[in-house]
RNA sequence: AGGCCCGUAGCUCAGUUGGUUAGAGCGCUUCCUUGACACGGAAGAGGUCGAUGGUUCGAGUCCAUUCGGGCCUACCA
């Protein structure tokens, strides 16, 4: 039997394999634990996934959070944790409805000729076809999530549960319909939140117009306005009552040009004396602001505009206009009219439809709004008294500021596409019933009754998912078990439209869940990613990554571990190719070095490389230390985790991997690797065993080759089905030890001192050199008892140990603790050497003048904790000795 | 208008509560095809931490000011 690896590391071979191969085997999948089993004992880890729209294609800032998340979510379940990651996808109510509409429109028609219910199915169909995008792609992706449960926000369940969290919302009052301005955006024709309007800078201008007096047409007051065309809506225009300019005016009336109605001049606040000419014209049913001053003043709302944004008859002679051309002719005839006073530029935001990019109008109109501020104070106080934590911190700062100046949210849509309000409108008598079914007829005058066409906001019913998923409102044990969830990791982009959601209606509807209302404990917020040169990745800049791509060029393992390194929390992470190209090679090296291992397992053949550690390892002190190594590594890897540090995690695996045990421990161990069988299969047992515990440290930033390695290493019959099933390593205080730390730091330094030299004296590679050695007797023996080590490892023959400095040597290099000179016939470049000497002596005595300088301090010395004194002191100590060895050197180079 | 973040080697980033000689990867220079790996190995050059001022025995690390870059929120006519 043989331990089968490919000669050569291909990525893409694997991959596809074990993905397949964990989503066929389910082994992410939790069953809800039965009472009083064994998995009912575990801790429990519990993640949902925030669901990518279905109209989604995966792109970095996805993978990135799926990187973070399949880290976080391997390295719990290794860690005894019953571990349920959640997947699903999100209706994506506009987004969805704007793809089918287009797809209709190639085939030259349009929702309105298929109506309501063809619509639907159709969108349906579309989803049938196109929805499973993203989810394909991460499975391909290794992601380990339980494909048991995957959700669609539109299915039947989570549909009911919205309706009850409508209706409950409603029985409580929380739920209010009302004419009131919002957003609108023509195109969609629909009303959208206040999130869902994207500000922009806008170069615009301001207009000056005057508005005539009635009865005196000699008088008049100038307003200013971006919008002209809005009026033709206006009901009043407003001065400041402190105004003394207009003191005389209060009262009368102004005839609005254009369409010469009378409207009154009213005193209000909303007037700012210091803005123009401190007259402000009022549009309550076009204009926020004025909406409010129109209620204070009893003023009539006058709707101008139709869904598309044109003039509707309200308009007069501009009827049937788009806005803006409403705009030009209106501006045209007041010029002729000689009432434009004056045109000046202005910048101000205007908003846009985070959809489609279409100007957005504010405009009066009936929706279905979410009394907010009940569920804010609950929310903020959440976050406030820690039962939710931000990761970065900072961002609960932003949660707080949003929070404190929150709207009440407007959830209906005039959208086909989603959950469908549950209120009936009765034909006779207008009373509105809502209500969990259909009723048959209206509860007042018992006439007949029809759905209100409405949808709600998509995110209306993402907010309920960390409850909803697990059944609610029906009482179950995943609630009980699985609720609250433990983490979500997602980006900064929906702290508001999502996460702030989650978090108002999860306190809301799971205040009496023993186990805590709050729909998670932490939050991660990740960074973005970006291109190489720190630009946002765009459609438009055309430097958009395909993490597909990448992954097929690179390998998923490469692109993971990229990102994992990079990913630390608050810090956007420009995404290079070469340096992913740095951890394929990575991945190569692991890959090489099991090949290595196998090799030689093959060789000897009988050793098992599962039994533990052989008892004779402790022998060596390359055992001893690689051990100390692997654990000190493992608690940090660990204690990074635990902080979401995973640019530490995978740099500290990295460098104990690649630096530790290949450079040096392989390095160490290949005599006996390829010597007598028993020495093999001796050093064999040990490598084995760290081996494959550097295996699962590595596993959860790179399951794939890992896995492929992990199952050769046990020929095919592993102790269980995956490594992401078996133990993380965690720091064992028995296994560290410092003092073979310390020696084999020693050695290190020795060897590379030794190898130092050789260089510089540009020693034949393969000639051996001998050494001499200045040092202690502890060193000594140390340097004895490990001699094959340096004579393989620093290509020396010969050690001697000298009684006397070395420091007259020609070449020579010193430490506190060892000075060693190679014997070694050529000559050297003395000039150079002088150069290179006197840089490091001058380093050194700028070193030892500061330390001396702080040592003369009283301050210092009566300040600073003892043991930075302490550890000064020792320092110059050193720094005397070095420095005295360095100027021999100079001296006897002359 | 308000709030937040960033500015450390050629490039991309680390640098924990201020404490001894500021680190890594990539790139660069020199040498090496030694049977795991040239997607490799060995050795090396290279920053005084945007600027100024302050607090402190001691600051990349805290404070202020300033310059440069980015982000978020917002109903400014």
């Amino acid at each position: 039997m043989s331990h089968e690896l490919p000669k050569t590391y291909d990525p893409g071979a694997i991959e596809v394999r074990w993905a397949e191969y964990w989503v066929n085997e389910k082994l992410f999948s939790v069953k809800t634990p039965e009472p009083g089993s064994k998995d009912a004992k575990l801790p429990v880890f519990t993640l949902l996934l925030p669901p990518p729209n279905v109209t989604g294609r995966l792109h970095m800032g996805h993978m990135l959070n799926q990187t973070e998340m399949d880290i976080v979510m391997r390295w719990r379940r290794m860690s005894g944790y019953l571990t349920l990651w959640v997947p699903g996808t999100d209706h994506a109510g506009i987004a969805t409805q704007m793809m089918v509409e287009k797809q209709l429109a190639t085939e030259g028609s349009t929702r309105q000729q298929l109506g309501r219910e063809a619509f639907i199915s159709r969108i349906w169909e579309w989803r049938e076809h196109y929805g499973g995008a993203i989810l394909a792609q991460m499975k391909r992706l290794g992601a380990s999530v339980d494909w048991d449960r995957e959700y669609f926000t539109m299915d039947d369940n989570l549909s009911r549960a919205v309706t009850e969290v409508f209706v409950r919302l409603h029985e409580q009052g929380l739920v209010y319909r009302g004419n009131y301005i919002v957003n609108w955006c023509p195109r969609c024709q629909t009303a959208i939140s206040d999130l869902e309007v994207v500000h922009e800078d806008y170069a615009g201008k301001l207009y000056q117009i005057r508005y005539p007096v009635s009865g005196d047409h000699s008088k008049s007051l100038t307003i200013e306005t971006t919008r002209p065309e809005t009026m033709l809506g206006d009901t009043a225009v407003a001065v400041n009552p402190r105004d003394e300019r207009y003191t005389a005016l209060h009262g009368r009336k102004l005839v609005l040009p254009l369409l010469d109605r009378e409207i009154p001049i009213i005193t209000d606040e909303l007037a700012d004396p210091e803005f123009g000419s401190g007259a402000v014209k009022v549009t309550p049913a076009h204009d926020p602001n004025d909406f409010q001053a129109g209620l204070r003043h009893n003023l009539p709302q006058i709707n101008v505009m139709d869904q598309e944004a044109r003039i509707n008859q309200n308009g007069g002679p501009y009827a049937g206009l788009d806005r803006y051309e409403a705009r030009e002719k209106i501006l045209h005839d007041l010029t002729e009219r000689g009432l434009l006073v004056g045109t000046k530029d202005h910048s101000y935001a205007i908003g846009k439809c985070q959809r489609c990019k279409t100007i957005v109008e504010p405009r009066l109109s009936m929706q279905w709004f979410i009394k907010i501020q009940p569920l804010a104070d609950r929310a903020i106080e959440a976050v406030e008294k820690r039962e939710i934590v931000f990761t970065p911190e900072n961002y609960a700062k932003t949660y707080f500021e949003w929070m404190r100046n929150i709207h009440d949210w407007c959830i209906s849509r005039q959208l086909w596409w989603g959950h469908r309000i549950p209120a009936w409108h009765c034909s006779k008598c207008n009373e509105i019933t809502v209500a969990r079914t259909a009723p048959s007829s209206c509860s007042k005058c018992g006439g007949a009754v029809v759905q209100d066409p409405d949808v709600l906001d998509t995110w209306f019913s993402s907010g309920l998912l960390p409850f909803t998923v697990f059944g609610w409102p029906e009482k179950t044990r995943d609630l009980d078990i699985f609720y609250p969830t433990s983490l979500l990791i997602t980006g900064f982009d929906i702290l508001f439209f999502w996460v702030a959601r989650m978090i108002m209606l999860g306190c809301h509807f799971m205040a009496d869940h023993p186990q805590g209302s709050v729909p998670f404990k932490e939050v991660y917020i990740h960074a973005l990613v970006r291109d190489a040169e720190r630009q946002k990745m765009s459609k438009t800049k055309g430097n958009v990554l395909d993490p597909i791509e990448v992954t097929e060029k690179f390998g998923t393992d490469a692109v993971r571990f990229t990102l994992a390194s990079m990913a630390s929390p608050g810090t956007d992470i420009a995404f290079s190719e070469t340096r992913t190209d740095g951890y394929r090679a990575f991945a190569n090296k692991i890959w090489n070095a099991a090949r290595f291992m196998f090799m030689h397992l093959d060789r000897v053949g009988g050793v098992s490389i599962t039994a533990g550690v052989p008892k004779d390892a402790q022998n060596y002190l390359e055992n001893r230390w690689i051990l100390s190594r692997l654990n000190h590594v493992a608690g940090s890897v660990n204690q990074s985790l635990t902080e979401y540090r995973f640019d530490e995690a995978a740099n500290t695996v990295y460098s104990f991997f690649w630096g530790e045990f290949c450079d040096w421990y392989l390095e160490i161990i290949k005599p006996r690797l390829s010597g007598s069988e028993n020495d093999a299969r001796s050093a064999l047992a040990f490598l084995g065993h760290i081996f494959e515990a550097a295996l699962r440290l590595l596993s959860p930033f790179m399951p794939f080759i890992t896995e492929e390695i992990w199952h050769a290493m046990y020929e095919g019959k592993p102790p269980g089905k995956s490594i992401a099933l078996s133990r993380y390593p965690q720091c064992h205080k028995a296994a560290l030890n410092d003092q073979a730390e310390e020696q084999m730091m020693l050695l290190q330094e020795l060897i590379v001192s030794i190898r130092n030299l050789r260089a510089e004296l540009k020693v034949e590679p393969k000639e051996k050199t001998g050494i001499r050695v200045h040092t202690n007797a502890e060193v000594e023996k140390l340097v004895k008892e490990n001699r094959s080590m340096l004579e393989r490892l620093a290509n020396v023959e010969d050690i001697q140990f000298v009684p006397g400095s070395l420091a007259n040597e020609k070449v020579s290099r010193a430490t506190a603790r060892f000075e060693v000179a190679l014997i070694y016939e050529q000559k050297i470049d003395v000039a150079a050497e002088t150069e290179r000497i006197t840089k490091e002596l001058n380093k050194n005595k700028v070193l030892l003048a500061s330390a001396e300088t702080r040592l003369n301090n009283q301050q210092f010395l009566s300040k600073a904790p003892p043991e930075i004194v302490e550890g000064l002191k020792k320092q110059v100590e050193e720094l005397k000795v070095i420095i005295e060895k360095l100027r021999r050197r100079l001296d006897g180079l002359k």
